[in-house]
RNA sequence: GCCGAGGUGGCGGAAUUGGUAGACGCGCACGACUCAAAAUCGUGUUCCUUCGGGGGUGGGGGUUCGAUUCCCCCCCUCGGCACCA
């Protein structure tokens, strides 16, 4: 036998797979399709590192096994090649930007190819092809045409190091460019934008239909599109200073001078009780440009703080969360429409232009901000709504009680009162007798339950309705609840002294405010804490109070009642924006518009798709905010397509993620010179049955899913959803834990692996890493084990028999479950540690050639060069393993005739009895007790026996052992 | 802060209709082969132990004959979002 040489092997058979054509995918073989997907790359100068394949091995393993399985498998790769990236490399490389993608390319396909992936290369596609990018534009102009691209001279991100305008997406938290880490500025320019808003519900509600989904990435996007369903409530503005602007009305339609807020909580209208402008709100521009430009008194303090404010970063705006600061509009108040009353206007950064209408209505009392805001600038707060703990009980007993917290400032603590028959701590507490009223029940009962008599009423709290059931009395109670926060006189000894019979009942303690959170576990008391010691506003839902006919409603009535009653309308806001869709850069596909004086902005007719890059001397950007197109005049000179008059081409790039969202649609079709993808075989392969990736996930799947869905209103494809199951790759981490980079020096590189271990042994290692969806970081140790598998299960060919073993033929069949199940599952971890095991067993006792080759069969997903060496050239196959069928299992043949069965005594394993299965728990019982083994374990009769078949037997000598 | 996922030996991890915790691999130790080394093969490897046993799946409590698995509370790690009204 020789060794296992994989250099020559490994080579010798991805030639051969290659001139076979054995991945071609077939149309109309009559086989079930699988379509499987990876999320494709995009191709780096820096190549690949161990890192990248993880996600191709896992999806040629299935696919493969798929294969095997009858399946007629689609499974491509291509390139994602615009893009930022590719240029800046290729401006740093003094290459144009197409030749360094080719070269990248050609370098990824050859480090690809070492790994004999089973790729149907040719449906190969690339983005920056323009028989691809015609198609991109194809979807553009469609878009364009159902009203969904649109113009804007909002102003936008722009990056002032690449040079271009970024969507929100492209920028980190921080509000960073995700490319280069620069700041990034607010300009006005005029941009393409996609409405990807007008199909924010259906991305949210679609979600549900992705049971195959991981649910983190769907909560993800979920956070991303950030629906949030409120009102739209007007407030109607009086010039205090200049009342002779009161009457006016906007000559354009017709109504009185307002601002018009965004909130959820219409319920707390009657706690609203100044207003806040975001600073570039366009009523706070209208103070110094408009016919209002007298009426408020204090413009220049107004337009320093605004000037401020957009001098600020996104960052110093976001991390500064601690101090609020605003500035009042003097000389406007705004008239609340519940309550009718003027109420303050303010000018404050902490509330955002681009969120809702930029413009809030402050009920301090239940929110944390307008709280904060309203302690710094002295503001009433008016508590509106009457929080409602616990669940509703059936018929409850109605009771009004107290709870009143005391506070020892000598020693700075709080009195609690644990109650030993519960085991639960809770402040001092209880029922109102009749006439009395609350502060004087609350006073009694401090008396009653601690001694001190001496305590100063210091605040209390707004009723609280609480639910709950006393299970003490079996009673089901609703009371109203008062919260009062007491303190101790100066000179008043903190007291302990209880009577005996109390003692007996509960403790008071004495504790400080760091511990009191923890102790308190009771919902209702908790509350009180929250609201008097704390001090933090109630923002949750309830009864309204202070709120004239509405007092009494609950919040989620009232917020319908209210806002219709107002003339305020219910709307849902989105944090998801429009897609900031243009780029002015060189490197994407060119939006295909041509604007004329006359007609404005034309789509380019179809049949003249596509718009290719023109060639360039600089394709470095302009930094005018123009792209590099716009210099070449005979480029962007042309004649309108509508009226022949002269026109001038949209100078400006689609983004990189354009040609990602609809790329998995292409390969089902990718030489279709008259559709996008033809409808017969979008029918036959689409949706995605499975799709594999990690890292953009959220983005990429965001804007795919949106492009799908509008593809599916146009009538291209057939399915709502265009990836059905979604499995996330978990990444590879350098050995020393840390990301693999050249900045720390860990990269390790997988040809360099394959040269020296094999690429099967990399396939192997990379699966049996762990779980795939974690993080793992990488071990030479552990690549060598998976060597040494690969070459325990080579050497197999000398320890053939003739007649089969029924251990090894059990763990066969038994490996032939777990296999199949595990791949199915993407559990490949499992399913090679299973592999090994059988492995083991047939090393140490052999086995038949027909076992060896239907085991080779399961390794060949994982093993494809090895297995196939054997199966051809060992076992003189004509056809390959990975065109064979998979192996099944027999059921019979998975037991076996005896177990042995775990002893318990008082659940304590005491040993073991090998038993025949089915053997009964008078059989087991007669083994014990005849077993001096387990004799000393028996002193007595057992009072109880437990036995479940085939698996233990637990022998109950004393219940009350151990307690 | 909110949402999601998770926490098991020296390491990666396995096991959940509740039923012998630590499969498989790595590492380590010892042995065989060898002049020697590598490779390979074999044995052992959760911790403590007075060798009888005892503890042990992030911590605390509960249910149960029996809990990694179910319930309650808390802590920590990772991921996403974050002044979103």
């Amino acid at each position: 036998m020789q060794k296992y040489d994989h250099k020559k092997i490994e080579k010798k058979w991805q030639e051969q797979w290659a001139a076979d054509e054995l991945y071609k995918t077939a149309e109309g073989s009559g086989k079930p399709k699988a379509y499987i997907l990876d999320m494709f790359p995009y191709p780096s100068g820096e190549g690949l590192h161990v890192g990248h394949p993880k996600g191709y091995i896992a999806t040629d393993v299935y696919s493969r096994f798929k294969k095997m399985n009858g399946y007629e498998v689609l499974h491509p790769m291509g390139w994602d090649a615009f893009g930022l990236p590719a240029e800046n490399f290729a401006i740093k490389h003094k290459v144009h930007p197409r030749v360094a993608v080719e070269r990248n390319i050609e370098n990824f396909k050859k480090q690809l190819a070492h790994l004999g992936f089973n790729y149907d290369w040719s449906r190969e596609i690339n983005t920056t092809d323009p028989s691809y990018y015609k198609w991109t534009q194809w979807v553009f102009l469609q878009l364009f045409k159902k009203g969904l691209a649109y113009e804007s001279h909002e102003p936008i991100n722009w990056c002032p190091s690449c040079q271009t305008g970024l969507a929100n997406e492209d920028l980190e938290s921080d509000g960073t460019c995700e490319r280069c880490g620069s700041t990034v500025e607010k300009k006005p320019m005029r941009q393409w934008v996609l409405k990807i808003t007008d199909y924010a519900d259906r991305m949210l509600q679609d979600l549900d239909t992705l049971t195959q989904w991981p649910s983190h990435i769907k909560e993800a996007q979920r956070n991303w599109i950030g629906r949030s369903e409120g009102a739209e409530i007007d407030f109607n503005l009086t010039f205090t200073t200049h009342p002779e602007h009161n009457g006016w009305r906007n000559p354009e339609d017709g109504r009185p001078a307002h601002i018009r807020v965004f909130t959820t909580r219409p319920d707390t209208l009657f706690g609203a009780t100044y207003l806040v402008l975001a600073p570039e709100h366009p009523w706070v521009r209208a103070v110094w440009d408009t016919e209002h430009n007298n009426t408020v008194e204090n413009k220049d303090e107004v337009a320093a703080y605004v000037v401020a404010a957009q001098k600020k970063t996104e960052i110093e705006r976001t991390t500064q969360d601690k101090e609020k600061t605003g500035v009042e509009l003097m000389g406007i108040k705004a008239v609340n429409p519940a309550t009718q009353e003027e109420i303050p206007v303010f000018v404050a950064d902490y509330v955002l232009a681009h969120y809702g209408t930029g413009a809030i209505m402050a009920v301090p009392a239940h929110d944390e901000r307008d709280y904060a805001f309203a302690q710094k600038y002295n503001l009433p707060i008016v508590p509106v709504i009457s929080p409602i703990t616990g669940v509703p009980q059936e018929n409850p007993e109605y009771r009004k009680s107290i709870v009143a917290i005391v506070h020892d400032p000598k020693t700075d603590t709080y009195l609690t009162v644990r109650w030993k028959d519960r085991n639960q701590t809770l402040f001092v507490g209880g029922g109102m007798e009749d006439g009395e009223d609350p502060q004087t029940t609350a006073a009694r009962e401090i008396c009653e339950e601690t001694r001190c008599t001496n305590v100063r009423y210091v605040s209390q709290t707004m009723p609280i309705r609480h639910n709950y059931f006393a299970h003490s009395k079996g009673v089901a109670r609703e009371i109203d609840a008062i919260g009062f926060l007491f303190e101790l006189e100066d000179d008043e000894e903190t007291p302990q002294t209880l009577e005996e019979n109390e003692k007996e009942q509960f403790d008071i303690e004495w504790h400080p405010a760091t511990e009191v959170a923890s102790l308190i576990k009771d919902e209702l008391h908790a509350l009180v804490w929250q609201l008097l010691v704390k001090k933090e506003p109630y923002t949750g839902t309830g009864l309204l109070i202070n709120s004239d006919v509405y007092t009494g409603m609950q919040s989620v009535d009232a917020k319908v009642a209210i806002t219709n009653d107002v003339g305020g309308m219910r709307t849902t806001t989105y944090k998801l924006k429009d897609w900031v869709f243009s780029r002015q850069r060189y490197w994407g596909e060119p939006i295909p518009i041509i604007h004329c004086e006359k007609c404005g902005a034309v789509p380019v007719p179809e049949e003249d798709l596509p718009v290719t890059l023109p060639e360039v001397d600089h394709y470095e950007p302009t930094g005018t905010g123009e792209s590099p197109l716009a210099d070449i005049e005979s480029w962007v000179n042309v004649t309108c397509p509508s009226c022949g008059g002269a026109g001038k081409r949209e100078t400006n790039t689609m983004p990189q993620w354009a040609g990602s969202s609809w790329y998995y649609l292409r390969f089902v079709d990718p030489h279709n010179t008259n559709a996008l993808i033809d409808v017969r075989k979008e029918k036959d392969w689409m949706p995605v049955d499975v799709y594999v990736g990690g890292d953009h996930a959220v983005r990429h799947l965001i804007y795919a899913r949106f492009w799908h869905k509008f593809l599916y209103d146009i009538g291209v494809v057939s399915t709502i959803e265009p990836f059905t199951r979604l499995e996330f790759l978990g990444f590879i981490l350098a050995e020393d834990g840390r990301k693999m980079s050249k900045r720390w020096g860990n990269i390790i590189n997988p040809d360099d692996v394959v040269l020296q271990h094999g690429a099967d042994t990399l396939r192997v290692y990379e699966m049996f890493m762990g779980p795939f969806e974690n993080t793992v970081a990488w071990s030479t140790n552990g690549l060598v084990g998976a060597q040494r598998f690969i070459e325990r299960t080579w050497r197999l060919q000398s320890h053939l028999t003739e007649t089969t073993h029924d251990a090894v033929t059990r763990e066969l069949h038994r490996t032939i479950r777990k296999v199949s199940e595990d791949i199915e599952a993407f559990k490949f971890n499992t399913s090679i540690a299973q592999m090994m095991t059988f492995v083991n067993v047939a090393t140490e006792h052999g086995l038949t050639e027909a076992d060896y080759r239907t085991f080779l069969q399961l390794l060949a997903p994982f093993a494809p060069h090895m297995t196939e060496e054997l199966w051809r050239v060992h076992f003189g196959n004509k056809d390959s393993i990975h065109a064979s069928a998979w192996p099944t299992y027999n059921e019979e043949l998975l037991t076996e005739e005896t177990v042995v069965l775990a002893v318990q005594i008082n659940g304590k394993v005491r040993g073991e009895v090998t038993v025949s299965v089915g053997a009964t728990q008078d059989d087991v019982v007669g083994l014990i007790t005849s077993d001096e083994r387990f004799a000393r374990w028996i002193p007595n009769t057992p009072q109880r026996i437990i036995f479940v078949p085939n698996k233990l037997i637990n022998m109950v000598i004393s219940d009350n052992v151990d307690k």
